[in-house]
DNA sequence: TGACATATCAAACAAATGTTTTAATTATTT
DNA sequence: AAATAATTAAAACATTTGTTTGATATGTCA
């Protein structure tokens, strides 16, 4: 007996079994990454076989790799890089929108937020899945971040000056997402989801901007490059005492 | 018979496996996180035997926190937070060497590298060793900034606006090491070691400082906090159009 | 030297996990 | 309806991995 035709949620079982594990596994990826995952555990969530993933993906890794580029796609379709402002707005308002539409893609509370946190992981444990993102989504992205910066600064293009603000643009962006563990323990007031997306957008943008106005003001202080480092002042090291041999493990029988 | 007198490197003997399981730990740890690394390896390096962690130490997770508490007190050590700068200089000044000493923590080519790697890791995945970590390095630094920023923006102190700057400049510095993968691959020709850190830092202090003391110019754009966001206008969703059903897996025999 | 605590080692254990196998079931086509 | 292909399911497999065990060696101290 058919058990999906019982259970009456199916509207064509066709793939059914396919999508939902495409689901489950985006879940369970987000939640823990690609290593923590565990096949058994996507498969219970999508009320599949662990047999599913194999036999529909092939294995694990392609499984992952087909949840990223699907949470990609949405991600981006949803909030692309220059959401709501005309090709023809100045620079200015586009970095607004170029960072409200980075929260977005990061903070949404959808099923989008899946791009965000797996890609967090990504950034510390790249897998063989970013490589392709890399070039086909992210480095026109970047591309694209540092047309306005230039566009911003003015004057002789500085590909260096343009490269490091850029920078500091998108560090400020994913750091929400990326220390987000950290700030909320630090500071418990910060909210941190789509409703935050706003006010921070808005402080980027403005500090952002601000900075790139008075980058080469003569006053700002801190603009001397060659400043040397007094490395040995603080380089003395405290010898650590021999502390209590006994080992620390379960005590032992003898 | 003692293999150890015979190898003849050891100086003495009484907790030198111990030393060299806590530094073998370091470098598997930093490289390949917590929950990836094996005792294994981490006893093949340390030339121990595979129950040596459990004998010293207990478990993993005790070594992981031993080595998380040595490494960040041997950072630190060598790069305190105002490295260099003496008690009663400007805010600035102190900015810029938080700014620096920061970094350094981060990209130091010693051990200390471990910590950076470390922390990286316990932002995606925080185990049980961060919290004491929190409150006895974290929460002091991030106080410490937060003084400093308030001094340089001046005026009355608006709590949100100094913690929104705070994030700013720190998100600038931790960028650096956390996005490593991807920077090195989008932009090859940008070092990320320690000779790095001085026109990092450099540019970091500048950006920050200028975005800092022109913050509130009534001229910068962006600073329209109650703008809407055109959502309905991204929303459309793609269909996606059936695709081929045959299994992804490795060919059966049927 | 002999007794006792400490340390090391090889082997085994137990649990987790990605994958495969074989059979049963369902869907599609002839 | 029969045959064939596609899908699901239960069990087993093979490997990895943290930990434990029991034996053996080493160092210390009476």
């Amino acid at each position: 007996m058919n058990l999906k035709s019982l259970s009456g949620a199916e509207p064509q079982a066709h793939d059914e079994t396919r999508r939902q594990l495409l689901e489950a596994a985006g879940e369970v990826f987000a939640q823990t990454g690609f290593r923590n995952a565990t096949v058994r555990e996507i498969c219970r969530r999508a009320g599949a076989n662990v047999a599913a993933v194999n036999y529909h993906f092939g294995d694990k890794e392609t499984l992952y790799a087909e949840v990223l580029r699907d949470s990609q796609q949405k991600a981006f379709e949803k909030y692309p890089p220059l959401l709501g402002v005309a090709a023809d707005a100045p620079p200015e308002e586009k970095l607004c929108a170029f960072i409200r539409s980075f929260l977005l893609r990061i903070f949404d509370s959808g099923s989008s937020t899946r791009f965000g946190k797996i890609m967090s992981r990504e950034m510390v444990e790249p897998t063989g899945a970013l490589e392709v993102l890399l070039e086909v989504r992210i480095r026109p992205m970047a591309d694209q971040l540092r047309g306005l910066v230039a566009e911003i600064l003015g004057g002789p293009a500085d590909d260096a000056a343009v490269r490091l603000c850029s920078f500091s643009i998108v560090s400020q962006c994913v750091f929400f997402h990326h220390c987000r563990t950290m700030i909320t323990r630090l500071f418990p007031e910060q909210r941190l989801d789509a409703s935050a997306v706003e006010p921070l957008a808005g402080h980027i943008a403005r500090f952002s901007l601000a900075a790139m106005k008075h980058l080469s003001d003569p006053e700002t202080p801190g603009s001397k490059p060659g400043r040397a480092l007094p490395r040995g002042a603080a380089a003395a090291r405290v010898r650590r005492k021999p502390a209590d041999r006994t080992p620390q493990g379960k005590r032992r029988r003898h």
